[in-house]
DNA sequence: TTGCTCCTCACGTCACGTGAGGTGGC
DNA sequence: TTGCTCCTCACGTCACGTGAGGTGGC
């Protein structure tokens, strides 16, 4: 009979352990005794307790340690928990190696620019959104600014406050040179029959922009003309994070800018699709 | 100006999260009325969440972040902490890898043996401990039981159980055959002059059980005739987890045999030193 | 008598999730 | 008026570690 000070330190753990597994009911010592309330425990405890241990590192909580302790469980279910435990522990594995991945990345820029990057990507995901948009070709930036303008400004009228989300430009691949194959209009949070006419004829259309599992996701701020420093940001986290750009980018008006108002500079979420590389 | 519930779906996480962070000085909203306590957030304050996000992904503590927030901390000191942090990722992969190694080696057991094994192997450790032993060169089981029944009688009778610790028997490898060598004794709580004859004229002498970073460890009990069993389980333990045998094994009785008490069966800890297999 | 070991509460951990119970704005 | 959103507590999580304050046995 060992006190629990001595079995603690046999089994080298600590004597609070040994009455927490108490309380849990995992591990009552073979004798207590009633007038100092010390407990006993035995040598052939040791075992029952090395089994408490050897579950808990294999990864179980100590409540299914109690039943599977209790149960006498069959050895193919027993397989088929241990088969979880391990897909789990692969998971995570993934995720502590995409974690370093990440921290790499972090170290590399400090060492690269000398500073900590002003921005921060952010992973997010999304569902598919009605989105009153419309389609064009515009040849160069100036263009492309003045089409967002006219659909902001129709799209902010004849769309009720209640149904129109944001503002969104998305911005297909496709094209070299100043031409740039845009999509602008304004994502909803329900559908609707509303039409948006713009000046020049056409007219807004009810589309989707598709759900996206994973996106890479960065917010600017500040003149349009820095906006190259948060892109090439994206695409060198995404380029060393492991994943590839899959889908066209989306740059969604946070907060559209208001020069009656004296603030000229909008708040603009960059957001790629991304998948992980094979 | 967002209200608390846009300003979480926008940024993708729970209000809870960002009352949290509040509470915690890490972000707080632009504005508070003070009538209804309703929070307001601002397009500008998504870039300060997503950096609180980004240093959480990193894996900063909370309380960690709020410091580097208000510290604007040198480049080279975060380059340091980074640093650190890939350092303690990597140590947890490791870990994580060699949990999915002893899961595998359990589901293993299952699939060869049918049925989960019924000796469970535990890692401990240990430091240098004083021994009061003799070596010996014995022939066969018989003779080795033998010898660990005189110094057991004779050593219990002369080290007080003040200072007498654990009957050990430590197995040398290097002989075949039936030919074992052991050094048998008690491990001691503290150094002792005491003297321990033998009836044959030899005598015990003052040595020392060498510290082991690592050991594994499993508890036998029963007859000895089954103790191969549980050896086998040991090697096979170490085989499969990656590790090497790194010294003598040794045999720790937890509970003498006592036959007058009808309790003819010792418990044994059979521990061997390892090291990682390079 | 003095240490030593043991006892029983009970709080703290870390980053929130999850109600309970209640109130303000369209 | 009815939903909807927001508010403030406050408990629960998981496996113990760490005192506080007190008692029994050599």
């Amino acid at each position: 009979m060992f006190r629990i000070g001595e079995f603690a330190q046999i089994a080298q753990v600590s004597c609070r352990l040994l009455r927490y597994y108490e309380e849990l009911g995992l591990l009552s010592p073979a004798h207590t005794d009633t007038v100092s309330g010390y407990r006993f425990y035995t040598a052939r405890q040791l075992p029952e307790l090395n089994r408490i241990l050897a579950l808990k590192e294999l990864g179980f909580p100590l409540a299914e340690i109690r039943s599977l302790l209790a149960s006498a469980i069959e050895p193919q279910e027993l397989r088929a928990m241990l088969l979880r435990m391990k897909a789990q522990r692969e998971e995570s594995l993934r995720q502590h190696l995409d974690s370093i991945r990440n921290i790499e990345s972090r170290i590399r820029q400090i060492e690269e620019h000398g500073t900590f990057e002003n921005y921060d990507v952010v992973l997010k995901s999304t569902g598919p959104q009605p989105f009153m948009s419309i389609r064009s070709l515009c040849d160069g930036m100036a263009a492309a600014l003045r089409l967002v303008e006219t659909v902001r400004i129709h799209g902010g009228s004849s769309l009720r406050a209640g149904i129109r989300d944001k503002l969104v430009v998305l911005a297909y691949p496709g094209f070299d040179g100043d031409l740039l194959d845009l999509e602008v209009g304004f994502s909803l949070t329900r559908r609707t029959n509303n039409v948006v006419r713009l000046p020049d004829g056409t007219s807004l259309s009810l589309n989707e922009l598709p759900a996206a599992e994973a996106m890479t996701t960065l917010v600017r701020t500040g003149p349009v003309h820095e906006s190259h420093l948060a892109f090439g940001a994206v695409a060198l986290w995404i380029e060393m994070n492991g994943y590839l750009i899959d889908g066209p980018c989306r740059e969604v008006f946070l907060e559209l800018p208001e020069p009656r108002v004296g603030n000229a500079e909008p708040v603009v979420e960059i957001q790629y699709p991304i998948r992980k590389v094979a």
